[in-house]
DNA sequence: CAATGATTTGACCAACTGGTCAAACTCACG
DNA sequence: CGTGAGTTTGACCAGTTGGTCAAATCATTG
């Protein structure tokens, strides 16, 4: 238990290094899944070591949800209502996809959580995360009703992008090996944005 | 371990209620994080009953995959190169979300393993799967190049559909939290075939 | 109803797991 | 260099887990 003061060098060295070997970990196994000793060997620390940085296991977990959940919303945060609606969305599906190519370990660390019913998340869930998808549902209701993107409902239009996208990381290995030599992530952009193009240009 | 004969009734009953119950369990906590235990309370026996009857908690495992794989490609092996290419398309949407809707367990089992890695389905995804998908990906490719639908990287469309109809099985808990009372699977079918339709109908 | 095979169980085991603790070691700094 | 705080570790513990086994109970059928 390092103390309330400034961390130390090492203090920061150590719980950066665990935190990433946590990300690895839970994410590949899930929280049950996952022991302390895995995660230890990995930071290359030993168990007792590890346990002197963070009091438990799941404080470790919680640790990395509460900073994961920020930057994964991030880019539904950044959904303009000044801009042009279908170039918005288009770019809020592009930057998704690419946090799946970048952070495909977060993406399975959130989607473990959800699949076996969120229970360490439900709260953030209900709270966070709904008043930010009650905000730009309304947003994408506004521009629909404006006639300036087709209609569709705007949560179901909210959950196809993030499954769309999210599907490149957290079902990765199915997708790799169903795709063989190539990448995945060649085509991706140009499905997702020829789908959602076709789907939202307004049509007389 | 009940000889080679037929079953007898009471093996019959006690086999299929552990099935049963190591549905609910593992598709609610993975592999790892279930335990022989709670598959056994669930159906209704001691652990050393259970073990009478399956060897091993992954042969309990094995099984169920088997028998999941099977009936959850069949709607893909329905996928009629003599219909009119649109509306198969747009059936096998419909019956891929009933699924998730009828057998979300089923879902999540599978979901659970892939987003772990699939390395306990490594071997079938590459053969089975992967045979499957590259004769319906040449068969959509043929439609694409007839102008029958509009063209999109068929393998990338498959993912799409079993990307969008399983997400309302798979982050379920996620999906009701937000969507409050509203039943996801009120507006789910008429938004997947909004989409599908606009997608792929072609255009001149 | 006897007897034989099928079924069930309590007791048990070894391996693993999350976590503790006192002792040892290392480091920064006066 | 010495000294006190910060860091590391081996030994340990209690609870859980997958799995075994002999003995007991039950069902079937001759």
């Amino acid at each position: 238990m390092p103390a309330d003061r400034a961390p130390t060098r090492i203090q920061k060295k150590n719980r950066a290094a665990i935190l990433e070997a946590a990300l690895d970990v839970f994410s590949s196994h899930g929280f049950r899944g996952s022991t302390v000793d895995q995660i230890a060997k990995a930071a290359g620390l030993s168990k007792p070591n590890l346990l002197y940085y963070f009091p438990s296991k799941e404080a470790i977990f919680n640790e990395l949800m509460a900073g994961l959940l920020d930057t994964w919303l991030d880019p539904l945060r950044a959904l303009d209502p000044d801009g042009e609606p279908l170039e918005e969305i288009l770019a809020y599906v592009q930057r998704k996809l690419q946090m799946s190519r970048d952070f495909p370990r977060e993406s399975r660390l959130y989607a473990n959580e959800i699949v076996q019913g969120a229970p360490r998340l439900h709260d953030v869930i209900a709270s966070d995360l709904n008043g930010l998808v009650e905000e730009k549902a309304q947003l994408l209701q506004g521009w629909m009703d404006a006639g300036r993107i087709n209609r569709a409902h705007p949560k179901h239009l909210l959950f196809s992008i993030w499954s769309l996208t999210q599907h490149y990381a957290d079902f990765d290995a199915q997708v790799r090996t169903l795709m063989g030599d190539e990448d995945p992530f060649d085509a991706a952009p140009q499905y997702l944005e020829t789908l959602y193009r076709r789907m939202l240009t307004p049509q007389s």
